[in-house]
DNA sequence: TTTTGAGTTGTTCGA
DNA sequence: GTCGAACAACTCAAA
């Protein structure tokens, strides 16, 4: 009888650098991958209407891989305990291996079930493939966890050297294939049938921005950081990365990595990215590739964080802000004007347009229109965050709860109060000759330069020239920015410590 | 033990 | 036009 093992894919939907991918390989003569569709399991944080469209081709990707390696990925639907042991029963297999999450509901749901494996004498096995340190190794000299990112990242960085990191691991050439995945039974489903993608086809903006899977991680991540044949992103020679510090400000201009997605769900981890910035420019602290390293340095603090205040996902961490006078009437109507790119102020509106469009908005601009949410409409950040949440292919819980609190004023090391985006002064800064303002608010796109960040300032001759009137052909700006800051500040002086 | 200084992403105001 | 100051309270580590 061979000895099976069930890998079983979550987040991690890659071959490469899967420690659980090469431990059940190593220790089994079968390998029976297994994804299991248990959207019930997640809630309240299942994935939203684009993170789904993202998984169904992430999961035709990894089918797509393994097929290539003479096995295949199997697809099942339901209760994740009950089907892992309906597969130990039916296929003989004896040990189980995943790479562990690090969210509140999954991390429940996955010690419950080791825990039951275990006691019906399955071997079992997590491995971590989503982070470079474990959020229970990095703690503060106190003992607790990090909640000022400078501390934590000059701590954490410490290890990143080639003597304190885990190496990434290579993709097996060959995934050894079970029998036993051919018998009738187990033929569940395939992805189709988890009906992921949307029943109105409203995804052609997401499919022609994006291309889920780990080949395309990949691709895209050696595009970023090394260049490839064509010259990389920015043109003939110019490696993305080099340009990085100043480029990833810029939301006109293909300057940041676009990789959020794929990290998201585990199609590239950030082992191997490290070791594709040392490969390509021999250090981690190469110009441009310190800053983005930093961000993957975020991206850790985020899951850290996430893992040590669980409730900070609908709680602010700050308990002050339990009271914080968020605005109470007529929140409708700004919150779905935020939603739609309806407020009037172009920057905010190009923003929230592309993420409606294409499943991603730029990081630079994503501060901007949560800055505006929170402080110049007041509306609590979680409404933000759920909007976030459902149009997002990179929504990801840990990130999300962090970007949001930080703007907010209530998370880890959040923005100081006094930080309020004046989303005119970030277009004039980031957007100077108003290209990513004019490609998503085509309406307002013949006015010139020094009206594009704030139409309503432009004169009626001005207004007539560009065949614009505001209020018919685009909103008149739902809050006065000036005042509205004020409110925002009033707001913050009522939660000060007494 | 206590003190000190620094801290992702900003804006406004007055000189 | 530019420039520095002011805008809290708290966390964390180093002195």
């Amino acid at each position: 009888m061979p000895d099976t093992a069930i890998l079983w894919f979550r987040r991690d939907l890659r071959l490469d650098d899967n420690p659980a991918l090469t431990r059940a390989m190593a220790a089994s003569d079968l390998v029976l991958p297994l994804y299991i569709h248990a959207p019930a399991e997640e809630s309240p944080w299942a994935p939203g209407a684009a993170a789904r469209w993202w998984l169904h081709g992430s999961l035709s990707a990894l089918d797509r891989s393994l097929r290539e390696r003479g096995s295949r990925l199997l697809i099942a639907t339901g209760d994740s305990r009950d089907t892992l042991l309906r597969l130990c029963a039916l296929t003989g297999a004896t040990r189980v291996y995943w790479n562990r999450l690090y969210d509140p509901a999954t991390r429940a749901r996955d010690t419950r079930i080791k825990l039951d494996l275990r006691a019906r004498g399955l071997h079992c096995e997590s491995h971590n493939a989503l982070l470079l340190r474990e959020p229970w190794e990095l703690l503060n000299t106190t003992g607790g966890p990090y909640k000022v990112y400078s501390a934590f990242w000059r701590k954490s960085s410490l290890g990143l050297d080639r003597l304190g990191r885990d190496a990434a691991l290579p993709a097996p050439a060959d995934c050894k294939r079970s029998p036993t995945m051919d018998e009738p039974e187990l033929v569940q489903s395939g992805v189709d049938a988890l009906d992921l993608l949307p029943r109105i086809r409203w995804d052609q903006g997401l499919a022609a921005s994006w291309q889920p899977g780990e080949s395309a991680a990949l691709a895209r991540a050696r595009r970023f950081i090394a260049g490839d044949a064509t010259g990389g992103v920015g043109g003939a020679g110019l490696v993305a990365l080099d340009d990085y510090a100043q480029a990833r400000d810029l939301p006109a201009r293909p300057g940041t990595s676009g990789l959020s997605a794929h990290l998201h769900f585990g199609e590239i981890g950030p082992r191997r990215l490290l070791a594709m910035i040392e490969d390509a420019h021999g250090s981690l602290a190469a110009p441009g590739a310190e800053t983005f390293v930093r961000e993957l340095g975020w991206r850790e603090f985020a899951h850290h964080l996430l893992y040590h205040f669980p409730q900070t996902t609908t709680e602010p961490l700050d308990p002050r802000f339990t009271c914080f006078p968020w605005r109470t009437e007529g929140t409708a109507p700004l919150l779905a004007a935020w939603q739609r790119g309806r407020t009037g102020v172009p920057l905010v509106d190009a923003g929230m347009r592309e993420l409606w469009r294409t499943g991603w908005m730029h990081n630079r601009v994503r501060m901007v229109v949560a800055s505006y949410l929170t402080k110049n409409l007041r509306l609590p950040w979680q409404a933000g965050a759920a909007w976030f949440w459902d149009t997002l292919v990179d929504a990801d819980l840990a990130a999300n709860t962090l970007g949001w609190q930080w703007t907010a004023g209530c998370g880890a090391d959040a923005a100081p109060y006094f930080r309020v985006f004046n989303p005119v002064r970030q277009g004039e800064r980031f957007d100077p000759q108003g290209d990513y303002v004019r490609r998503w608010c085509p309406e307002i796109s013949r006015l010139p330069d020094k009206f594009i960040h704030q139409p309503w300032t432009a004169p009626a001759p001005i207004l007539a020239a560009a065949g614009l009137t505001l209020g018919r052909d685009y909103p008149r700006p739902l809050v006065d920015l000036a005042g509205s800051r004020l409110e925002a500040l009033a707001a913050f002086d009522r939660i000060k410590a007494p």
